[in-house]
DNA sequence: CTGAAATTGGACTAGAATGGTCCTATTTAA
DNA sequence: TTAAATAGGACCATTCTAGTCCAATTTCAG
């Protein structure tokens, strides 16, 4: 179904909370709580978005985590590069070499091509943007058809 | 990762070859001979090509398949939701309702916006941009013996 | 120094999804 | 009537996913 994982869209949810206005160094039980997600999933996130280097991390008796960029110079691209690995729509467009295939396959470089676009729209998107606005606003913004959201930075 | 399902590249290849230069009505044997695919895989992906009207077929012996419009008319947005379900990077942007975090959840509506990027980006490009353009000597491969393919298990 | 509160790194499992094959019924040309 | 096709599913092995848990390490506070 062309989808993300639900993993992605918790650690989505998680980098929206470490986002937050006046959030500094977050446990992962304080993202637990705060995202109503269960604290052993939050856990296993944090740690490979650490790893990552998306946020970053404080051991010991209070630390926590907190972001190390601001939420607008990091992209929607980079977040699912992350938490999803990079983004190919197909074996052929994921590694380098050609496949075996390719003196017979006949599709062409389509995929490729469709794989820049989607790559170059999540670009546009930031962690800023993921943000939903205050809940007034929501609703009766959420169910429209392609309206660009005024909330988002590129429309 | 992102990616589409191999059946779905699988689809794409036969709708390609269905394509083809003066490719008529083609049964399910004359396909997988083309693409290299497994037969019964290639006859499970025809009927379900058939039964979305992407192509009609024709009962009986001497029957087959061929596409219901031209290729140029086909996209590749309507090939991925027939053959991968609808476009829908989350569970929340697949179904109508709102989900049951929706109260809770901080991320807002920019999946849906990445969602309609990705969506538009494949309706700019039609079954007749997926086929690579001819080689001599690549179709003239098309017609020998069954070669070992990579991706299927038997014979 | 000791204990509590954290992160680190990985192992483990149940369940779902995927890819692939096969079987029976039906249709149609020769 | 027979052979060559499609129609519609059933079935299974394997992989992937989501979720939990454990042992080790680090650090703050008394």
């Amino acid at each position: 179904m062309l989808r993300i994982s639900r993993l992605t869209d918790y650690g989505t949810m998680i980098l929206v909370h470490l986002a937050g206005p006046r959030v500094g160094l977050c446990s992962a039980s304080d993202v637990a709580a705060g995202t109503h997600l269960a604290l052993p999933t939050v856990q296993k996130l944090l740690k490979k978005l650490a790893k990552a280097g998306l946020i970053s991390s404080v051991r010991g008796a209070d630390g926590g985590y907190r972001l190390t960029r601001a939420p607008a110079e990091i992209t929607a691209a980079e977040i699912l590069n992350v938490l999803e690995g990079p983004v190919a729509i197909t074996d052929c467009s994921a590694e380098m070499r050609q496949c075996e295939l390719e003196p017979i396959c006949q599709v062409g470089s389509a995929w490729q091509k469709i794989n820049r676009a989607i790559r170059s729209a999540m670009e546009d998107i930031r962690l800023s943007d993921l943000r939903r606005p205050p809940r007034e606003f929501v609703l009766q913004d959420l169910w429209q058809s392609p309206v660009a959201n005024p909330y988002s930075r590129s429309s």
